[in-house]
DNA sequence: AAAGTATTCCTAGTCATTCTCATTAAGGGA
DNA sequence: TCCCTTAATGAGAATGACTAGGAATACTTT
């Protein structure tokens, strides 16, 4: 199944970089495939009542140093985070102005590539060094409007 | 002069939402025009060592529920501030990973009309009302390597 | 099983941002 | 122009998401 590949492939991140793969960092892993979006601390935590927030948090920073999982800044005041696009795939967000929620959301790969290529020009211009990029759509989710 | 137009429209939004464009809103929306890219609080201050933090907090709410000014979050743990799109032009952002420095650049309005386009298509799709993008290019700024 | 680490998780900070409220400025009417 | 009402200011205190300290606990290796 997909969860068990994504457990083996965070359990060899975390190995490359000595660090274990805990009971606490499993469950981390699994609560974040649960949403079809980046959660909150909130959220996970919800999600996941057996996790104290002062290890979520720390275990969030391990697993996103270990290139693991993504940390999110929309324009709430919060984080949220989800599995690095290497253990899922590359997309992008859907972020509701209205309650804060972010979904995700894939462009056709022509789509895809066109753009990397329109931003490649455009970094290069400027003598920028182009790693990736971050879309987000803006407007109103489906359930609340 | 740009400035002056600006100025007269950031005052009309103000106005319209029966609030006093004062001396220190006017020197916010200066010193927002002067970098080339969205600015911190610190780099606000700096700018113009006049305006006390808790009144450029505050005024900068209000310039935004006006919408006269955009709120910028990225990785780093504080917000950044630019004038809106409509008073300036339509940009994305190139944002450093080293130094987290925000500097403002276009696409050519051709790439940017298919963008708009396949963005609309995705929408749709899933039930979501657009309002509008947001589009970072990620890497790292000719200063930083 | 014991020693040596890595990890947990409660607690107490930290710091960007927001609130409070006494003071000051702006705009309208006489 | 001079009040007068109301909005805006600004210095300091409070808030709240997040982080660091450190004693207790869980692995791992021998």
């Amino acid at each position: 199944m997909v969860k068990t590949n994504v457990d083996n492939e965070v359990a060899a991140l975390l190995r490359q970089a000595e660090q274990r793969y805990t009971t606490g960092r499993r469950r981390l892993v699994a609560a974040l495939q649960c949403g079809d979006g980046p959660l909150t601390i909130t959220q996970i935590l919800a999600t996941d009542a057996s996790l104290p927030q002062s290890s979520v948090y720390r275990n969030l920073t391990i697993l996103e140093e270990v290139n693991a999982v993504t940390r999110i800044v929309t324009r709430d005041d919060f984080a949220r985070y989800e599995l690095a696009e290497h253990l899922t795939q590359h997309h992008h967000h859907l972020i509701c102005s209205k309650c804060g929620d972010v979904a995700d959301f894939s462009l056709d790969s022509q789509t895809e590539s066109s753009l990397d290529r329109a931003f490649q020009r455009a970094a290069v211009k400027v003598g920028f060094d182009l790693e990736g990029h971050r879309l987000d759509l803006l407007g109103t989710c489906s359930l609340c409007n």
